[in-house]
RNA sequence: GCCCGGGUGGUGGAAUGGCAGACACAACGGACUUAAAAUCCGUUGCCCUUUUAGGCGUGGGGGUUCGAAUCCCCCCCCGGGUACCA
């Protein structure tokens, strides 16, 4: 209570401007976006990825890409551009389903709820978004157009059905998504989870790998994203190669294989134990060995593999395998280090030349033969170049080539003796497009004598039924399984008894095409009017978290590549320009430790004493010593000092609500925006936050008296050329910042000038008109307001952005450093244009270089033209 | 392990080959006040020094350069992602 009279007392009235700017621009409508934009003026399209309204609300990661894209929105609108700059929900999901679960509260009710809350959270922050635009995922009017995609997608034969291992937890009788297993249990309640096939639709993402790949080249993004978005894909080149069965003519194993040049020195093959082969080449004395490994390699979840990554397991097959370049008989094993999903599920070990086959030949005693000259293989394996050796028979000799010489040579060979193709492969994978949900998109798919047949686009939208309950069917398939009434239709075409697909999209489906209804939302002809979709493709700016990194980013590019086949839309790629934000850190903790006797211990041997327990200490307890914090009173006690992520278990998070109380909406958006750079990780610090709260009441306080509120300043009278000089470096620095989206240092521009502005006395209405233009980007209520008191009666949003002007930055003088053999020992203020034998005359005769020049000679003199003197000098 | 990002005062950060620490927070001192809050003014990288002057300093080590936080090589630490991708 009373820390908040105390900022009542003294601060500028944020709680009425805010509410009433905030009202003025949803009445004039000043952020919608014409349905004909300007002809003469340039676009931009300026896209968030929109969120996925939770329960919790707004948090204050959510504003910081937000305000940078608003930022942006408001300062282009003032550079001349048609801006379009739209949100939107992404609303259908796990936690209204679950909730629906527990509490039998429809998922449309909660999520309308939701959406309700966000859209006045997201109003409360002052972004000037078209909100006539708004789209929702979930509702019938934007789904009919997914569903209309996923026509598209089955037309182009990129929608298929396939039988794929799914998450399914027997004890609750439901299947679950990846996250929501931990350690090979339910998250809910522990139970076991077991991998079971089911029927699923699948996407063809992988037919699209090579233009995903080829796509990124001409993008705006970020290094790290594109690199990502490579790893992902992951191409490699090499051959497949077949390899005979002994024993089972007509029978053949197919390896991927990068490195064809090694194939003499394959000692044995090993297949994934879910290889189709396997069962068949089986010897008997081997199959109860197979079987276990098979069933063991089947109940051990990912993390049980991962553990068991050093020690390689495996069991032999009993048959083998004849490497078709010598003709030799070598053994087939199974083991779980080769990936059923992965090439053909089956490889050629060379355990000289791959430090994996290596670690399996040594365990199991295998045969390793050298191919390539240079290595070490009494270590390991000798992966890198060298000359080819032992590797000629009387088919093929490569022997003495390098490694890439020999890879063609040998893929030539492969491809003329018809055992071998060059091939190009993907880690990407094919996307598994549905769940076993209730809350998401219905696919337009029917079942006629069991197979899948599409409805008709006249058909669409496909809308959820009202179900009873929301409870899994138990089989592990949709609650829609048991609405009768819906899933058992006709086909209106043959009259047939038809069942509609119970499966539904997952929740990526409708973030996947978003940023194309914006254009046209209330089409209900077309996804998209074409003539739109020309004037605002591509997305000029896209921000959002990192997280997104790879899937969203690459599912929506996917879409947007068929959308682009099928003539939707005219770009190639959807999104120019990417930044992706660093996630916000709650506040900077100090943890020091106690032993079970209460005892400090330090943090460096925290773990070796039996129990210890955390004790969060103040700021004010802790200092630093050396590179460690340490406790002031006990200093031999080290402290952890970190911020950690913001969660709700830790207690560290932040609501924006609060900071809009206390503060202020703009202190907010300032605050979010001053922290550090846009794209790094940075921690919460509510201080901050009253640092630029104090930096906002010192620019109203400039310009409106504290008792009388009442104009301060802004008198009619001719700027000094001080005034102006600093006006217009402002201009500069943040137009400049504001272009490479630096908005912290931008800010730390304005802070000077109002630094330098507070000294000032009275201020030219010329000198603080454009100073509030600036801001207003950044803090567009106040500037508003201000702008009207200055006696304006429109909004600033669409006045021209000030331009600054070289003339009044001028200085006639300028500040040279000297150096004597780099080291700085001295300034001298020279002349503009000063003649460079002039200056360095001046250098030598100064007295305080002189007595560095003494006994010295000097051996070369660097100049730079306004900044700096250096001599290199030596001892004479 | 691999991939990506990062390491600068007590803290967030600025400077991308030319004055290290802009701007802000915190701290300290002062003015105003009966007092406090708010506000305003000042100090503030470390060491040595009464002052002056100087030395050291951008995770560590080496190199390139007249000059390196910035470029190159090696190493250490922190964060995120990923899981044997043949």
């Amino acid at each position: 209570m009373h820390e908040i009279k105390k900022r009542i007392r003294n601060m500028y009235p944020f709680h009425k401007i805010e509410k009433k700017w905030q009202a003025y621009w949803e009445d004039q409508k000043t952020f919608c976006t014409p349905e004909q934009p300007h002809p003469n003026k340039e676009k931009f399209y300026v896209l968030d990825m929109f969120p996925y309204p939770s329960g919790a609300g707004l948090h204050v990661g959510h504003p910081e890409g937000y305000t940078a894209t608003d930022i942006m929105a408001r300062y282009k609108r003032m550079k001349g551009f048609n801006v379009l700059h739209p949100m939107g929900w992404d609303s259908f999901g796990l936690p209204a389903e679950q909730y629906a679960l527990e509490t039998g509260t429809h998922p449309r009710e909660t999520t309308l709820k939701n959406i309700d809350r966000f859209r006045a959270q997201l109003k409360a922050l002052g972004f000037s978004y078209d909100w006539d635009r708004e789209i929702a995922t979930t509702d019938p009017a934007y789904f009919k157009w997914t569903q209309w995609i996923f026509l598209k997608l089955y037309e182009q034969g990129l929608a298929y059905q396939a039988e794929v291992p799914v998450n399914w937890c027997p004890a609750l009788g439901t299947v679950l998504a990846n996250e929501e297993v931990i350690d090979g249990k339910s998250e809910r309640g522990g139970y076991p989870v077991v991998r079971k096939p089911m029927r699923q639709w699948m996407l063809k993402i992988t037919h699209f790998a090579e233009r995903l790949l080829e796509g990124l080249e001409a993008l705006d993004w970020s290094h790290s994203i594109k690199e990502m978005q490579r790893n992902w894909i992951g191409r490699s080149e090499g051959a497949e190669v077949n390899f005979q069965i002994k024993d089972h003519p007509g029978k053949e194993i197919r390896v991927f294989t990068t490195r064809p040049d090694t194939l003499f020195g394959a000692t044995y093959m090993v297949l994934a134990p879910e290889h189709s082969l396997v069962d068949m080449l089986t010897t008997t004395e081997q199959q109860q060995a197979v079987q276990r490994y098979q069933k063991q390699a089947a109940t051990k979840n990912d993390l049980e593999r991962t553990e068991l990554q050093k020690q390689k397991t495996g069991v032999p097959t009993g048959s083998y395998a004849v490497n078709p370049v010598n003709q030799e008989n070598i053994p087939i094993w199974i083991a779980d280090y080769v990936l059923s999903t992965y090439g053909t599920g089956a490889i050629m070990a060379v355990p000289a030349h791959d430090q994996r086959d290596y670690e399996f030949a040594k365990t199991f005693d295998l045969p390793i033969c050298e191919v390539i000259s240079g290595g070490a293989l009494q270590k390991e394996a000798h992966q890198g170049d060298g000359r080819l050796m032992n590797s000629s028979s009387s088919f093929i000799s490569i022997d003495g080539l390098h490694v890439e010489g020999a890879k063609q040579k040998m893929t030539d060979h492969l491809e003329r003796e018809k055992v071998g193709v060059r091939k190009i492969n993907y880690k990407l994978r094919d996307w598994l497009f549905s769940r076993q949900r209730y809350w998401g998109e219905p696919f337009p798919i029917i079942f006629v004598d069991g197979e899948p047949k599409p409805l008709p686009e006249t058909d669409l939208p496909i809308e959820l039924p009202d179900v009873e309950s929301y409870k899994p069917s138990g089989t592990g398939q949709s609650p829609l399984t048991t609405m009768e009434d819906w899933v058992n239709t006709v086909d209106v075409e043959t009259g047939k008894p038809a069942r509609r697909e119970t499966n539904t999209m997952p929740q990526w489906a409708g973030s996947c095409w978003y940023y194309l209804r914006y254009l046209d939302p209330y089409n209900d002809k077309q996804l998209v009017d074409p003539e739109k979709e020309k004037y605002w493709m591509p997305v000029d700016l896209y921000v959002g978290g990192a997280e997104h990194a790879v899937l969203h980013l690459l599912y929506a590019r996917f879409w947007h590549k068929v959308l682009y086949d099928a003539g939707v839309v005219s770009t190639k790629e959807p999104f120019q320009r990417l930044i992706n934000q660093g996630m916000i850190l709650g506040e900077m903790e100090y943890t020091a430790y106690r032993n079970a006797k209460g005892a400090w211990i330090s943090a460096e041997d925290v773990g070796e004493e039996e129990t210890c327990h955390p004790e969060h200490v103040d700021e004010f307890q802790v200092q630093k010593q050396d590179e460690f914090f340490v406790l002031k009173e006990h200093p031999g006690i080290r402290v952890n000092a970190r911020a950690h992520k913001m969660s709700k278990s830790r207690g560290n998070v932040v609501n924006p609500d609060d900071v809009i109380r206390d503060y202020g909406a703009d202190s907010l958006r300032l605050y979010e925006m001053f922290m550090g750079p846009l794209d790094q990780v940075k921690p919460w610090s509510m201080k901050g936050v009253e640092g630029v709260y104090r930096f906002l009441n010192r620019v109203w306080r400039l310009i409106i008296h504290e008792k009388t509120g009442t104009l301060n300043s802004a008198a009619d009278e001719e700027p000094s050329s001080k005034q102006l000089r600093a006006l217009h470096k402002v201009i500069k620095r943040v137009t400049e910042d504001l272009d490479s989206m630096d908005f912290n240092t931008a800010i730390a521009a304005m802070m000077e000038f109002l630094n330098a502005a507070q000294k000032w006395g009275q201020i030219p209405r010329s000198v603080i008109e454009p100073f509030i233009l600036i801001l207003s980007p950044f803090a567009p209520h106040m500037a508003e307001e201000l702008w009207k008191k200055l006696g304006h009666a429109q909004t600033l949003a669409y006045e021209s952005w000030p331009v600054f002007s070289p003339d009044y930055l001028k200085e006639d003088e300028v500040e040279m450093i000297i150096q004597i053999n780099g080291k700085l020992r001295g300034k001298i203020m020279v002349p503009v244009g000063y003649p460079q034998a002039e200056v360095l005359n001046r250098v030598r005769s100064d007295t305080s270089i002189s007595k560095y020049l003494e006994n010295k000679s000097i051996q070369k003199e660097i100049y730079v033209p306004g900044k700096l003197v250096n001599f290199v000098v030596s001892a004479s």
